[in-house]
DNA sequence: TTGTATGCGTTATCAA
DNA sequence: TTGATAACGCATACAA
């Protein structure tokens, strides 16, 4: 076996020592052929006698061979890590994302390096730039709405690092590019609104900005104008995303005159909100007032009544994108991923027909 | 410079070069020194003239010299990433751990790597090996529940990686143990409870064989004893930690006569599935019943009315998890971290003193 | 189709 | 206290 005879013992006393692994000069030895050859059986190089393939396949099975990923780095000049860069503050979104990229990378040598990033901070992008020079990403996940900065997709280009983008709209070209339709299953949610008889409804947006609220917004007003509904200046409250703000928007909606019987919100942080800030003037929910939330987050079932929302393919999204990242590695990813995914509409308890007027 | 014109293009067609980075080389030949000096310097090994010491650091500084991780972790055989482990379904707090380690590893040169396992997979294991062995983990850390399991803890040590357990109360030496007091934690709640007026008080428990369902479990038996309290088998309801359970565990301790006329409920999930079986039945509350969680997770805030619960420090805590696996390190946590962490009471509107008896 | 020699950037050995 | 040289494990250029 290789000789690795020269290790210093481990700082702070007595580590057992590690399972020596076998290494590829082993395995070359073993099998009577040069390293070389070994590597190309790794590496699936094309140019190889089938024979001895299987031969060289049969001994790293039987020594339980598998290659030194920091050795690979170092050769290869990148690493064997996917990067995940998020500035999401929704916990959910952000554990699916993961959840999905890591079903993604299950079975290969990529691990997942997850790294949350201050926008806003001047030193964001030293820190990203730092990050990928640093370590050598193989690629990363851009998850909004930092997603939708350009010019960090730009930074991830010049320092000839992959990158996925996830969006509510297309937002770059496919290859870099997945995201879902925001503005139909707004439009969708706010339909089904109109179809239980509502014509009072308002909206609470998101902050400018964030293509993720635009996209929201048009959906909304769209849907509106097809029904040829009024949509009133003050029918829109602007939000940030947050519960709390949730509850802001829904104090100055509640206040109208007449007031409105349904509200969309943005999303269920700020539909949270709104139900929190009806109950709290003793509006009764769904019966004075409908309310439709986004993302179906866990707090969209868990509040009373459960909240009717937008449930979106996180889990398969993030798949997606890290098989986008994988695409032409060898063995991964061959098929071409989809890069539009459908959201869909979820019914519960928060939506019924408005009260007769009295 | 180094030579490095033998890099082949990149697959895929024309990536923008990379910045070229000076290597170690580079250093050692414009400040005059040996490769090893310069080594010696970035590892800041005590035998070193001051002398030396600035002049290369200055070089350093003024080329932006910094060492390959990938090199350096071929030739310690020692990856700078730290793991970690998890099965916790509670999104929230498997990120607000992140946040926490990676507050400890900012401006360090490790990176995090997640790993989330299926406890109850048989693979589980090999899984965890493969990723030790293959990614040579600087360390990991482990979170609750399966941080409570001793094999892995034995199998990261086996594997010569560190590793760090946090839990509901010390099941390890300090050195490998980050811990909340859930025991004193749910006492603190239920004497709130008990200091209310309340007498029938039930405990919707956690799942069996977790420890941290234990310990909450006798911090709040401990408090019914301590004021003299009995506490019926019935009025103990097992839950899975899960809202669903905390519905179906409500819904038998609402149908006993007399009815508890509090809840403690060992998670927020499952409290705030009690508060919705409570709302199902047109119980009120908090006037007909208290409900208090644990975990302060956004739910509680946001159901209404918000629960009391039991926040733990969570980031804090990872923080320390990171600082003790990084403790020895030249120039990182060399300070003492602490084990255990203390836990605050949470009071919200689901408590108030019981009605009168009718 | 296969093998040889060499580089990747760092750390360890051991002699000076 | 320093430095020349050999690892570390794998991949590539080029020759065979």
């Amino acid at each position: 076996m290789t000789d690795r005879n020269h290790k210093s013992p481990a700082r702070g006393g007595s580590r057992p020592p590690e399972t020596p692994r076998p290494t590829i000069n082993d395995i070359a030895r073993l099998a009577g052929e040069s390293k070389k050859t070994v590597s190309r059986v790794i590496n699936r190089s094309p140019l190889l006698t089938q024979k001895t393939r299987e031969h060289v396949e049969a001994v790293i099975q039987e020594f339980g061979f598998v290659p030194n990923p920091q050795a690979r780095a170092l050769a290869l000049g990148r690493n064997f890590l996917i990067g995940l860069i998020h500035d999401n503050p929704n916990a959910q979104m952000v554990i699916n994302m993961q959840q999905g990229i890591l079903e993604a990378l299950r079975h290969t040598e990529f691990e997942l390096v997850v790294r949350p990033v201050d926008r806003g901070s001047p030193a964001m992008f030293d820190d990203v730039r730092g990050l990928l020079t640093r370590q050598r990403l193989f690629g990363v996940v851009l998850l909004p709405p930092i997603s939708e900065n350009a010019q960090l997709a730009k930074l991830c280009d010049e320092l000839g690092c992959r990158y996925v983008r996830m969006g509510s709209a297309m937002l770059d070209d496919p290859e870099h590019m997945v995201s879902s339709n925001d503005r139909l299953a707004v439009m969708e949610a706010t339909r089904y609104l109109i179809s239980q008889g509502h014509v009072r409804i308002a909206l609470v947006a998101g902050p400018h900005g964030f293509l993720s609220a635009h996209e929201r917004r048009e959906g909304f007003a769209a849907a509106l104008a097809e029904a040829g509904l009024k949509l009133p200046r003050s029918f829109i409250a602007d939000g940030q995303y947050t519960f709390e703000s949730g509850i802001g928007a829904a104090d100055s909606l509640l206040a109208l005159v007449p007031r409105p019987t349904a509200i969309v919100a943005c999303n269920d942080e700020m539909a949270a909100g709104v139900l929190f800030a009806a109950r709290s003037r003793g509006i009764a929910v769904p019966e004075e007032l409908s309310i439709i939330g986004f993302d179906d987050t866990p707090l969209a079932a868990r509040v009373w009544p459960p909240l009717s929302t937008v449930r979106w393919p996180i889990v398969a999204m993030g798949r997606a994108a890290a098989l986008k990242l994988l695409s032409g590695v060898t063995g991964i990813g061959e098929v071409q991923e989809p890069s539009t995914f459908v959201s869909t509409f979820i019914r519960r308890g928060s939506v019924a027909p408005p009260a007769a007027e009295s």
